[in-house]
DNA sequence: AAGTAAAATGTTACCGATAACTCTAATTTA
DNA sequence: TAAATTAGAGTTATCGGTAACATTTTACTT
């Protein structure tokens, strides 16, 4: 490995003055500066950012915990991320919790011990409280997104889940549709609760009552075994003529579960889910959505942390945005006469 | 920040055996072992990853570089790598070049400078050659995926594109379409290459004439002015019966302008595709693809990836893996008498 | 009880960079 | 022309760990 001795020696200068022709600080003759130049070419150096990090006590590089790489909500919010990392200078790295606290207690030890500046998560859920009180200890700023975490006081970006959810439930209602579903993420996670709790406003204000019969809580994230699932649904007699997914991961595992039983969508049952497809809802525009600004929720967050981070002293007060849902009325939701 | 000196002092012993205990190495008493870990709890110790990789010249962490982290076929290869890093004790970081060499670049830099042990690269193309030749040069271990690249040898995961590309044109022929278009990827791109290749192939044994004319070629990436494509399909007349896309994302593209002019898929015109949309196509099973086995590219890359590190010495040959891509029939494309 | 082997712990140097300080030669100023 | 700046370097210590070697304890032999 080439290092700014190697450099030193073979330009005849000492090793500060690599340092210093390569970080562009102090002051340095342009023969110099060629000449080092030139060597650090010949030589294909490149510095070594741990020995750097180390003395500088810091990396210039965040991480961007999400819970679900194939969900297209988060890969969207990755790219919005990305983006706003990339312009202010800094190096993105990405993990995958898969709603896992296990996956997530590991992806917060590669956080510390690698001591990146800042972090953006989406936690877990509730549980997820310690490992926050860790980054908080070691006094790595972060951004929590999509989830509050009850007992941790930071920046966030949130979507308007209780909103979103009743707009979903209105929507039905307002097509006939009197025995409405639910299939929601854990109750663990704070999206989940205000979700359910929109969902079950909405019911009341239509009229509707709640029976909690007809919700099934389970994970947002993907799963192998759908037999739970699939055991509920078979539980429900009569069926409901319509289903509120928590998210777009449990509305393709309820259709999954509908085309292995012959129910045709929206004939038979209809079905309407919290965020949208990305770019594959355009192949088929088909599910009935309350589509979420996953791109801002990933930008915007990616400007407070570095905010935060670049104005540390100062410790404003926290921030919170709350982007709103918007409802994209498509083709799964039938009309009860 | 807390250190092993810290930890040292504060049990009365040795920086040495501080990290002795931290790395289980070398022989500590039961009683110091218990009063160290005692401190560094107390203390919140956690050990500094840079420090360690500095001294041990080895990071235990692993770099995937994808170029669109939007598209399933990279998220799902994804999950794959990152299943067998872990199950190796490796972490695992991601990056995204969004086929742009320049990009490119910048993570090739990171990589570089962060001295990751190894590297799991989709290449933008061709001209990705330097990179790669930078990587080689560093001597750090690296396999691509998806992409060859002319003048770099190297363990690689391919798709099986020509064949893919042939199964692809032959379902269309066999469905009577004599006019069949192609959107493709860049030519700088391997697999762009033997898609047109496959295609090409395909029409001649079933007796269609190659107009490239119909042939479209741009980028595989999402792209934000769609204009240059619009007036390709503008000029086409008479419009072809059917199209074949490079890949999901081309698809969906096309179908967008498709939808635009209002032209109705299958009826009007057909389609088809490289790369199935992951869970999405469940929605609703509509477009006739060549799915291809992304998880095993992302698992297989990753093992042979750890393979090659944990023998670096022994350097047998280059492994080349194919993976076969799966006709899926459904909707996409109508029968002509 | 003295000698020796094994176990437990400590010392020192180093990984590759940078900050802070020092030094020398060139240039400016009075 | 001598004194004072200033430009352009170099020296040394340090970041937080670990390897290799050195040393001290402890346990075991005879």
């Amino acid at each position: 490995m080439v290092t700014i001795y190697d450099i030193a020696e073979k330009a005849n200068v000492s090793a500060m003055t690599v340092s210093r022709v390569i970080n562009n600080t102090g002051r340095i003759s342009e023969k110099t500066r060629a000449k080092v130049k030139k060597v650090m070419e010949e030589l294909n150096y490149v510095p070594n950012q741990m020995a750097r990090s180390l003395v500088l006590q810091q990396t210039r590089s965040l991480f961007l915990l999400i819970t679900d790489i194939t969900n297209p909500f988060y890969t969207t919010l990755s790219r919005g991320a990305e983006d706003a990392a990339t312009k202010n200078g800094y190096r993105l790295l990405f993990g995958n919790s898969d709603e896992s606290l296990e996956k997530e207690a590991d992806y917060i030890n590669t956080i510390l011990t690698t001591r990146v500046d800042g972090v953006m998560i989406a936690p877990a859920g509730d549980p997820s409280l310690p490992h926050l009180e860790s980054l908080k200890r070691h006094n790595i700023p972060f951004v929590l997104l999509d989830r509050e975490v009850p007992g941790v006081d930071c920046d966030i970006v949130l979507g308007d889940s209780k909103e979103g959810a009743r707009q979903l439930v209105n929507h039905l209602a307002q097509q006939g549709h009197r025995r409405i579903a639910m299939v929601n993420g854990s109750d663990t996670i704070s999206s989940a609760r205000l979700r359910l709790e929109g969902y079950r406003e909405a019911l009341i204000l239509n009229g509707l009552a709640y029976d909690k019969t007809i919700v099934f809580e389970t994970s947002y994230g993907p799963r192998t075994d759908l037999s739970e699932m699939e055991a509920w649904l078979d539980s429900l007699n009569p069926l409901p003529t319509a289903v509120v997914a928590g998210n777009n991961v449990l509305a393709i595992e309820v259709i999954r579960l509908l085309r292995k039983r012959s129910l045709r969508i929206p004939d038979d049952i209809s079905i309407v889910c919290f965020d949208d497809f990305g770019p594959y809802s355009e192949v088929d525009p088909f599910m009935t959505v309350a589509a979420q600004q996953a791109y801002q929720f990933g930008y915007l967050g990616m400007q407070m942390l570095i905010d935060r981070i670049q104005n540390k002293d100062e410790a404003g007060p926290w921030k919170k945005i709350v982007l709103p849902a918007e409802l994209l009325i498509r083709r799964s939701v039938s009309t009860i006469k």
